[in-house]
DNA sequence: CAGCCGAACGTTAGCGCTAACGTTCTGTCG
DNA sequence: CGACAGAACGTTAGCGCTAACGTTCGGCTG
């Protein structure tokens, strides 16, 4: 068994007959090297299975050419993310690591990203839904791109497009002939959430329907918020014929309550949520939802921070990224449904259409 | 904006009136520091944010207290797995970094592995499906402990009891009056997958219950292979009244394919997964399966990763944990199906039990 | 051909830390 | 009281690498 495994750049530079600058210089592409030396030099190094070491790297200053992710791995679509995020990094030449943050946290923040300025050359933030790391980010120099969960942040972030997000889905179950339409609402300290909301409210205004108090009820994203939610919206005298959940997490939620009472999703109830999680194309019925542009997202923060990276002193830029209505069973048009509801149901919508009328 | 946000040891131990090494010393808590200097030292490094460098750490070959974990994302327990690590991990004061395996890897594992040692302090590796990690790890030098998926490996491995949790799956069905059950594969390349095999076929062969090959399909423990053999077995003339799927993803394929041949589940096919996955407990229906362990093997891969860093050689230990039958609404007693059916296929089972009894 | 320039190298210092070895000082014992 | 042990420090070297600055030398200019 040999002492050390992997040989050091001096090594190779002296296999190589060169010095250690000029070994240094070949293999990271400088220039002030012949070509024929340069070939030698990256040739050795293949051979003797030369790995830079990042560790050195990174306390001389240079790049390590790796990027750190902070990330709460238990949320839904995280993985989508951080796979999409891996491959562009790697396309890149970047490699990635991964923190993950744990559920409750009560360490200092600023001993992770410390730790992870010393390992990477930038840092990706998911914002977990409360976090108190955007100080400590503030005060390290290192570049931070955030990931939008909804936090307000001065950082160069990306995020989905929320506010159409919702609206499309709004839209669709308008589209759909639904008059009643209930909203399950996300934890509204985050601005995903809120957004959501507001296109609820937008959009049933601009359709010219009536806003009912009752029809919004508060969740917090989570799958039991939406059941329990759900169970009040069936409990009032004049139940919603479509819901709109904050999340897909929540909305099965509310599929399972509305199932439990006997009765059926879309038959009786549509039911839209907004994600797009993996499972939401596998699990019956299949969800209609507004897909967050996951893969875009990806691309997108990774992108920014190799620029932030490279000097590029981006002024905070907030990229947006656009929201895709996906259309599977969950949602049906009110005409299927029973002609006796559907009469009581149109009765009613207009009833708050105009105060007038009637 | 200052120039250096954290301070250096060095600064530290200027502002503590000591030599940098006395401050380290103190830091570490080693001996050759008086009492109150110590208490001194620590005090000044905590006031002015002194986060140790870790590269610099591992560069003199000191500990860095961070794991690596080398992962594939995308699987659908490992998020679990790895949030319990990170909670072992860091009850013990050591970090974890998560390198994400991209699916298609096409690149030297070797660089990898090099990567997380200049880093870690030692690594544990998810396999992934197919790997050719181990030769590379063989050949590093930094503790290595694998999660078993079920590939032999001559590290210290940590793995869930795949054949004990396969003889209780079929042993429920059998307690619940089954006697035509069929088994959904895994991919054979793996150990896990060829034991629950082998837990199919021995349970059965103990009971003394025939074996059908046709009942015995092929799968690679995702969806579709589940929904394609579910799709086969319910072809058969004298199809099963219970499947086995080794693992939950098929057995939610099968499940499926099952609904859309108009059948239901449990009341005409019982079925029972293996992983217990998160959604096995809140899909329609909630699944019986058998639990992985993840906590335990989180714990036990970490505190074994922990040793060997600590410098306990241990021989490379094999850690087999007990899984556990979760019975959930996927399953029911065969006296619950149709007087008919039921007629029938105990007269199946009877001819082949016993050639000779009844 | 002196002078100079720039490409192609080599040398030095230092990133932040720790191991290993000095140095100092106090106490202790023959 | 000298020798010596040992605790409490300080100093030096070096981990593997790169920035910054030398050095060499061929070639070009006037």
């Amino acid at each position: 068994m040999m002492k050390r495994h992997y040989p050091t750049l001096a090594e190779v530079a002296k296999v190589a007959g060169v010095s250690l600058m000029t070994a240094s210089r070949a293999i990271n592409n400088r220039p002030g090297v012949s070509p024929e030396k340069r070939e030698d030099i990256l040739r050795i190094a293949d051979e003797m299975g030369y790995v830079a070491n990042r560790a050195a790297q990174k306390l001389t200053g240079a790049r390590t050419r790796i990027i750190g992710v902070v990330a709460e791995l238990h949320t839904p679509f995280t993985s989508d993310l951080l796979l999409g995020m891996g491959a562009v990094a790697r396309a890149a030449d970047y490699e990635m690591l991964v923190y993950s943050l744990p559920v409750c946290d009560r360490r200092p923040p600023h001993s992770i990203i410390e730790m992870l300025r010393q390992i990477a050359d930038g840092v990706i933030v998911i914002l977990p839904y409360e976090s108190d790391y955007l100080e400590s980010m503030a005060t390290a120099h290192i570049p931070v791109v955030t990931i939008e969960q909804g936090i307000e942040s001065a950082f160069p972030s990306v995020t989905a497009d929320n506010y159409q997000g919702g609206c499309s889905a709004l839209r669709h179950l308008i589209e759909l002939g639904h008059r009643r339409i209930a909203f399950i609402s996300g934890n509204d300290r985050l601005t995903s959430a809120r957004d959501r909301r507001r296109a609820y409210r937008d959009v049933l205004a601009q359709a010219r329907l009536p806003y009912d108090p009752a029809l919004e009820v508060d969740g917090d994203f989570l799958r039991k918020s939406g059941f329990e939610a759900a169970q009040k919206l069936l409990a009032l005298d004049d139940r919603p014929t479509a819901i709109f959940a904050a999340n897909d997490t929540s909305a099965y939620g509310a599929i399972a309550a509305i199932r439990e009472a006997g009765l059926s999703v879309p038959g009786d109830i549509s039911v839209v949520g907004f994600d797009d999680i993996p499972i939401a194309s596998q699990l019956h019925p299949q969800l209609t939802t507004i897909r967050q542009p996951l893969q875009q997202m990806a691309r997108a923060s990774v992108n920014l921070l190799l620029a932030l990276i490279a000097g590029l002193d981006a002024p905070s830029e907030q990229i947006v990224l656009p929201t895709q209505l996906i259309v599977r069973e969950s949602t049906t048009p009110l005409k299927a449904k029973r002609k006796k509801e559907e009469a009581v149901k149109m009765g009613v919508a207009s009833v708050g259409t105009a105060n007038l009328a009637r």
